[in-house]
Order: structure tokens, then C-alpha cells, then sequence
DNA sequence: TATATTTGCATCGTACACGATTTAATAGTA
DNA sequence: TACTATTAAATCGTGTACGATGCAAATATA
């Protein structure tokens, strides 16, 4: 009822926008290395997984827009990472494939994982708390990005 | 080792920066009809609860540098939410005031917590998920950003 | 088949984030 | 006191985010 409500600590907003930015400042030492940005990884990640998809399947599974993917994607062939080709089946579409430095990223990235890992428990950060979290945000995902189809 | 760690799911990158936009996304209706956005309304919960401090205080609650918060208070100021003032004490200082309007906004902003929580409930995210995930997040946040004071 | 609608992507404008640098004011110290 | 170091903001450059709009290709429908 009162104020109390409208205090930092006590909005879902704050808690969960900070350690957004703060998880991302702790890969950002892995990602130097390779010299890529956080999204720019997420985007490698998607095409790791599956390499050759076009643009809107991108957009589908980091749940971005082109406008935010597009200019990404157009550094990104410019770092060389990706290549940008229309489709010939539909020339509206735009098929993104890795190069082979794109590729070569990969092997650099596979320990991140577990360097991230061994960050965050040294910080005293309980791995139960990561993996409860991991299941809780990903449903998350699933329930607030139903209803935003249209 | 193998593959599945890289995977979008198996991190904890992807989950909670997907989670804390679409949280974004959620406040933005309430925000649209203030006419701020989300960081703003996160200086404005500062404000109301702390009125008249240095931009300085501001960065250390928000987490976030001058290069953000200095542009970002301008625009709050010729939006006239605040007013910027040097201290007297102290010439480094800009002093951070709400104007009428902006305390005006903390009335509006009352029932967001609220209304919030019943777009999530309606979206069948669970409260306990909610009040646990608070926790844990604000633990992360004393947690990692301990070290980062250099 | 001509036209309307939809789809996939790109572009534009605005607002963050953030590393790095700059500037002015204060504090510390020889 | 003169000089150095620190501090508080601001600025710069680059890279996202995202609502709105534009455009061409594909699809649907009369």
C-alpha cells in the first residue's frame, strides 16, 4: 500500500535488470579475448547450433527484432565471422553462415562455460541458486514471449 | 564438455537477459502513460526515496557510470522531472532535485507494483517463483558488484 | 490474372550502456 | 605554499534495443 512497495529492492525490475548488466560485464573478460560483443556471442551461439537459418530464425530464438539484428549482423560480416546471402528460393529472405573464422570461434568459447562457472563460485555465488534461476528464467521465457507474437 | 554447454538454455547468459527485456516490456504500458522510460523510472525510485542527492549517490544505487546517468539526467531535466545544481560545499557535486512534476509522477507510479504483479499472475508466473527470485537476485548483485569498485 | 495482404528485412530516430578520456575542483603531501 | 593525486561530472565513440516506417518479394484472394 504504502511506499515501501516502490523501493529499488522491492521491484522484480531492478534486481533483475542489474544482474543482467552484471552477469554480462563477467563473460565480458572471455569475450574480449575473442574480440566479440554479448549479443554478438548469443547470435554465434544460435549459429553453432545451427548454422545456415536466416535472419527471422534468429530473431525467433534470441527474441530480437531485425532492427536490432540487422546492423548487428552487418558488423558481424564485416568482423568476418558470418556471411549474408539472399536465399533463391525467397529472395526476401537473408541466409547467414558462419565463416570459418566464425566456426574456429567456437573452440575458443567451449570453455566459457565453465570459466563462467568457476567466476561466479568464487564469488561465493551457489551453484544450486544458478540452476534454480537457469529453470525459473527460462520459463519465464516461455510464459512472457507467448503472447507477444503479433 | 561436449556441445550441450554451449547451448542457449544451458547458460545463464540467454535466460536472464532475454527475461530482464521482457520484464522491460512489461513495465512499458505503465511507463508510456508516465512518459519516462524504464532507467528513468528506476532514477525516479531513487529519487523519491532519497530527494536532493549528488549524481554520484545516483551511480552507486543504480550501478550505472556518469556516461549513462549524466546524458540521461539531462533529458530528465529539460523533461523537467529535476533540476541539476552544482553544491556550494562542493563544486564537483551536481545536486539532483525533483521538481513538482517529478514528485507528481511518484502518485502515478503508486499502483505499478501492483498492476504488475497482476499482468505477471495473469500470465501464471508464480508469486513465490517471484518473491524467491528477488531474493536471490538481490544477493547476486551485493555479490557481484563487491569487487568492482575500482 | 490483377490487386490486396502478408512477410522478411532494412532503415531511421531516440535512448540507453559502457570503456576511455577530459576537465575542473578538492584533498593530500613534501 | 607549490605540486601531485584524487574525485565528480561530462564527453566521445561504438554497440546495442526498439517503436515506427519503408520496400520488395511472395502469397492470398477476388
Amino acid at each position: 500500500m504504502g511506499d515501501s512497495q516502490l523501493k529499488l529492492s522491492n521491484q522484480i525490475c531492478f534486481p533483475i535488470y542489474s544482474v543482467s548488466r552484471l552477469i554480462t560485464k563477467a563473460y565480458k573478460p572471455f569475450l574480449d579475448k575473442m574480440g566479440i560483443t554479448y549479443p554478438q556471442y548469443l547470435v554465434l551461439m544460435v549459429l553453432w547450433e545451427n548454422d545456415g537459418i536466416i535472419v527471422n530464425q534468429i530473431t525467433e530464438k534470441l527474441l530480437l527484432n531485425t532492427n536490432t539484428l540487422s546492423p548487428m549482423l552487418k558488423r558481424m560480416e564485416k568482423m568476418e565471422l558470418i556471411e549474408r546471402n539472399r536465399s533463391e528460393k525467397d529472395e526476401r529472405s537473408v541466409i547467414i553462415k558462419l565463416t570459418a573464422k566464425g566456426k574456429e570461434l567456437k573452440k575458443q568459447a567451449a570453455d566459457i562455460p565453465n570459466e563462467l562457472g568457476k567466476v561466479l563460485v568464487s564469488e561465493n555465488v551457489e551453484v544450486s541458486d544458478i540452476m534454480h534461476l537457469k529453470g525459473v528464467l527460462n520459463e519465464w521465457i516461455e510464459i512472457l514471449s507467448e503472447n507477444k507474437e503479433s
